[in-house]
DNA sequence: TATTGTTATACTCTATAACTATA
DNA sequence: TATAGTTATAGAGTATAACAATA
């Protein structure tokens, strides 16, 4: 069966970035998400909240640019296999402070352990120096931020959804 | 609100691709996918079909990784907007050739030229040789397959799904 | 009034199995 | 038996609005 022309779309970095998402999303999946039952935000935040100090909900959906009924169910979810706690936040009432409990802890050392050599074989396809590149412009890539001006609704924080 | 510390991600390709999809998920959306009533994926499917003669859902489906029965639901959608027709092929009974229709045709070509500067302001945070260096790291890593032994089901078709 | 977080709802995407019709 | 495509279903992700509690 013949292969597709899709040359027609090279020329779109969102197309070539949704493809290059996709051997990445299998190495994890198959190297961390399936083997330690965490998916990729669910291991991102396992790995942020033992990483930083007084996280609440808000500063999660903030980093993750995920809406805030989304970081709900999120934790939600982490919370029932009894993975962390929610605590009120002693200076505003409004808000809550999450925190590992031991077993959340040993799990995201783990996962993070694991992730560290994670995608050896993946980036094996690029020298090191292109490595450090690639890194590089994707992080001014995914510094940009459209103009107020542009923006349908000023504070829509579009989810992270990637359907292609 | 205090930020939180991301650096514990920054070894991860895959981390990097998501946060830099989101960017240019929103100048998609808010240029071309909104505006045209496309998800990013219908707007693939169009200019692939556009760009490629007797094209088949099980070749969409290939081309775009994503599994069969997404493909029968993407098309319908798109079939009962009057955009495209399903025929029988004649060579093969089982098989079908999809065809844009006029409408699907005019809406294709608009949308792959409004495709072709949609990305400005984006990849403006980039040099033009920055640009073209990513697009072919990019491609590089897009070309990535896990060897055989390395997959839980040899035929597994994992899709794009990208929650992160 | 504005902010934090939750609930509820609707829609999309994704994955699988089971089915049909053709080969 | 294998392949192309569909149906059905369940799960996860996502976006929005509306709400409670607090500031």
């Amino acid at each position: 069966m013949a292969e597709l022309d899709q040359s027609c779309l090279d020329h779109l970095l969102g197309y070539q970035l949704t493809r290059a998402n996709i051997p990445s999303r299998q190495v994890f999946l198959r190297g961390l998400g399936i083997p330690l039952e965490l998916s990729p935000v669910e291991f991102t935040i396992l790995v942020l909240l033992d990483h930083n100090a007084e996280v609440s909900p808000k500063q999660l959906a903030r980093a993750l640019e995920v809406a805030a009924p989304a970081v709900t169910l999120l934790l939600d979810r982490l919370m029932h296999r009894g993975l962390l706690t929610r605590l009120r936040s002693e200076t505003d009432g409004r808000a809550q402070r999450i925190r590992l409990t031991p077993e959340g802890q040993v799990l995201a050392r783990r996962a993070h352990r694991r992730s560290l050599n994670l995608e050896a074989d993946l980036v094996a396809v690029l020298s090191e120096s292109e490595r450090v590149i690639l890194k590089r412009l994707l992080r001014k890539v995914a510094g940009y931020r459209p103009k107020e001006a542009d923006r349908s609704r000023p504070d829509s924080q579009t989810g992270r959804g990637n359907s292609r």
